[in-house]
DNA sequence: TGAAAATTTGTCCATTTTTCACAGCTGTTT
DNA sequence: AAACAGCTGTGAAAAATGGACAAATTTTCA
């Protein structure tokens, strides 16, 4: 019972980088916080992570990305988007040809991946990273302008680079979604980038946790139409489920 | 006087591995526990060193405790490299343009470079990601296959990619150079991309370590007449100096 | 099997550490 | 000299931690 639990604790650790206490307790929600403590105590004494305020760090993540800022970033929705990556790595086949924007969601996606062979395209530099570790995965990555909030790649020769690049599946995030407006971003070229990819793709996945829902942004970049699968969390309203069956969006 | 008492910190916690607040405190007497607390943040932020309960521990620490191949090459001729880096970095004026390739020496460069208005293009994931923290600089990524060992890419569209763009200054490193076969590196298209980023470039700068010296690898890119500026460690070899001032090469 | 022993776990709480906000201080620029 | 930005110190509030001990569980062994 403890061994388990501490193999499970050492497992996520190490896929996730970093725990909070309190994301733990979530994970494990059967037992004290201060077993959790007890059991952290025990993996730092094994030298397999390493203790930080309010959590844990793993150890393999400190060792292969060096320069890195391990600054706590404290991200919102964590649980939902892990979710959310989960149901979609499922849905990508081995050999898969795919296109992984850049966002935090695709990052978690990028980590929950299996080591098979994939071939994927993507313009963030963290997804590319991430990637970078799993041996039998094929990464290429979109040149252009850094943009430094989010790490990512942008150019307006995106469309000449693709010419002669062809993937299956396209997936995507956005930053906001009404079904009105469809789905939108904060900037042009964010927006641009992401028309082109759904034009080349031949199955676009939208990943979109329901704290997205009801927003809007300035750019919009696809409406239900230019989708075929919606990957949300268990929030998900609804009344919109109609308006996806209408579309022929599949909604997981 | 702050930037003093941190490269301190860093020196301290490397030497030691880790250090509780109290010790910190009782080397650093005349300042208080909350600027050493600060101190910390910042280095942090840097990927230095991660804060713990109670201190901080030493990264370059958990990495020796590890063979990952990455680690392993970061490590060593480290000061050399950090010294020819920091020569460099004194070279390079503000709102240069200029090219940075992947290696373990420009990454050190991408450190020691000051936030000013710079045109960085590079095709080094880490040397990206570290110019991102600076504010004023401007950074173009080369896009294509992701080169797993050193987070690199290479792209066959380099020349496309490059038509419309121009830097005054290439900043390259060899992994091995002899005066005969010239500066090489170990596969093609690096080669490739080498040779070409030293048409475009106005003037070549080159960063060697002399423990490259005499060694050949596969594919030349580039001899003594190709470049301009040779940038080494004190222990460059007396007797190339003079082919160097022979082909005009300032050597520094 | 059953009871004692050992291990694991939960709760409470004192202690330590960290963060936050604000005010004072320093040196620099105009 | 005044205005300014960046650094530093202070004290209180918040958060995290570890210890002690009792309860629950598992293991051991007669």
């Amino acid at each position: 019972m403890k061994r388990n639990r501490i193999a499970e604790i050492e497992e996520l650790i190490n896929k996730r980088g970093k725990l909070s206490l309190k994301k733990l307790s979530e994970s494990f929600p059967h037992v004290s916080q201060m077993t959790l403590r007890r059991d952290l105590l025990a993996l730092e004494k094994d030298g397999k992570l390493i203790r930080v305020r309010g959590g844990a760090m793993s150890v393999q993540d400190v060792q292969k990305a060096s320069n890195v800022p391990y600054t706590k970033k404290t991200a919102t929705h964590t649980n939902e988007k892990i979710q959310i990556a989960q149901k979609t790595a499922r849905l990508i086949d081995e050999g898969t040809s795919l296109y992984l924007d850049a966002g935090t969601t695709a990052l978690y996606l990028a980590k929950e991946m299996p080591d098979l062979r994939y071939n994927v395209f993507t313009n963030g530099l963290a997804v590319a990273t991430e990637l970078a570790k799993k041996n039998n995965v094929s990464v290429n990555l979109l040149g252009g302008v850094l943009i430094k909030e989010n790490l990512s790649t942008a150019s307006s020769l995106a469309s000449i680079y693709f010419t002669d690049s062809n993937f299956e599946v396209a997936v995507l995030s956005a930053a906001a979604f009404t079904p009105e407006s469809g789905f939108s971003c904060s900037t042009q070229m964010e927006a641009d980038l992401c028309k082109l990819i759904c034009r080349k793709a031949k199955s676009v996945y939208m990943m979109l946790d329901s704290s997205k829902i009801g927003k809007i942004k300035p750019y919009t970049f696809a409406r239900l139409d230019d989708i075929n699968v919606l990957i949300t969390d268990s929030a998900f309203p609804e009344e919109l489920k109609a308006q996806l069956k209408e579309q022929n969006v599949v909604l997981l």
